[in-house]
DNA sequence: ACCTGAACACCGTTCAAGT
DNA sequence: ACCTGAACACCGTTCAAGT
């Protein structure tokens, strides 16, 4: 079975339920903190079976008795991150609850730049990721969408946010040279349209940009 | 210097002018089109020196004189993508442009779908990666749009295309299970509502809809 | 029954030795 | 001057041998 299917889920979940406690005190939870903890200070790059047993205090192949390969090891870590996305306050009006989804999971993904890449390794259906995805649908229907409208728009707004993140978090300082020498590659018309925006331009102006455009347009469908 | 900031593009792009014919007849362009061939057919995992060099007939040794390391064929490996976004006919109507831009983009990486986590390695600075962002912003422009509006509209569409290839390639399925199995993660009532939608929705039903709340918004912002 | 040292088949990268 | 076999320091994963 493949590592972050939906009968992989069911199956980890029967596994969770079933064990009995160990000697060494190991367990899955622990595995997989460690390895956030892992990430979060070296990326993702460090985080090796045997570089992340040796900060467990045991061996490479203890770790294969708790997690059965690093893909399963990266599906637990995802859906360990998207657990520490809080849902929107219920009293909040509708538009700023779907504003508040889009930078929540903002928010998480950029507080662990190093698990990015790893959204690719399975599908989002962890007990986390569906509950999020859950309290981001309500607010979306709350806002007063049509069910057709808020599942594209949640989906597309989690496309967007995961776009924005995917590229900020690139640890090369973001799309635009800081350094760009003498003679650089922008240095044409166009660089100049770019630099001059840039100039005084918050870290996150293309971010809330793209969801005021994106807010608008849903805007135009509540009525349904 | 690090590969693919400008100061590197500069560097390369010298090395080039600079060479001279090699005996076995490899060059940089070669080993990077091979790389692609290889990515394309088996993906991002199993571009290594060593394979590469299998399939070029020579050792990964040979290899480290026409590339100086993993990161920089990566880097090269993604302007060789973007080279093949064709910019917007000139007789197109504004709106239309940038729907082309942001297909176009997205045309690209569906169908190089392994180097999509690539384009984290590096900023953007390769010549395709700057003539495509100058095509694009461009079209952003000659939609009417002030130079303020466009510079972030263009970036924000960029990061929305990106997040939905991100998903869509992932090579899971998709973010919904095909075979959710009895009593799976999703089956409750918001479960309902996303399949009812997706049932009968085409492959990019949630692109086009995103892009289309992305336009209505941007298109507000025309007068400006 | 649980644990793990040692091994296997790979990596990226370097460099001394060859032509 | 150019090339490259062999080595170094790593990987993920397995399994026989230990407790």
């Amino acid at each position: 079975v493949e590592p972050g299917s939906a009968t992989w889920w069911e199956a980890h979940n029967e596994r969770l339920q079933r064990r009995r406690p160990r000697a060494g005190g190991l367990t899955v939870e622990r595995v997989v903190d460690e390895a956030l903890l892992l990430v979060d200070a070296e990326g993702l790059d460090a985080l090796t079976v045997r570089r992340l047993a040796a900060r467990l205090g045991t061996s490479s192949a203890t770790l294969y008795r708790h997690v059965s390969s690093v893909d399963e090891l990266l599906v637990l870590l995802i859906d360990r991150v998207l657990g520490e996305i809080e849902p929107a306050d219920l009293d909040l009006p509708g538009r700023d609850k779907v504003v508040w989804v889009a930078f929540e999971f903002r928010r998480v993904l950029r507080e662990h730049p190093g698990v990015v890449p790893a959204l690719r390794a399975a599908p989002l259906l962890g007990p986390n990721a569906t509950r999020s995805a859950r309290h981001g649908l309500t607010s979306l229907l709350e806002a007063g969408l049509p069910p057709e409208v808020a599942v594209r728009g949640y989906l597309a707004l989690i496309d967007f946010v995961l776009g924005s993140v995917f590229f900020d978090t690139a640890g090369h300082g973001g799309r635009l040279p800081d350094d760009p020498g003498p003679g650089a590659a922008l240095d044409d018309a166009v660089s100049q349209v770019f630099r001059r925006v840039f100039d005084d331009a918050p870290d996150d102006a293309v971010f809330r940009f793209g969801l005021e455009m994106f807010l608008d347009g849903l805007g135009h469908r509540a009525g349904g």
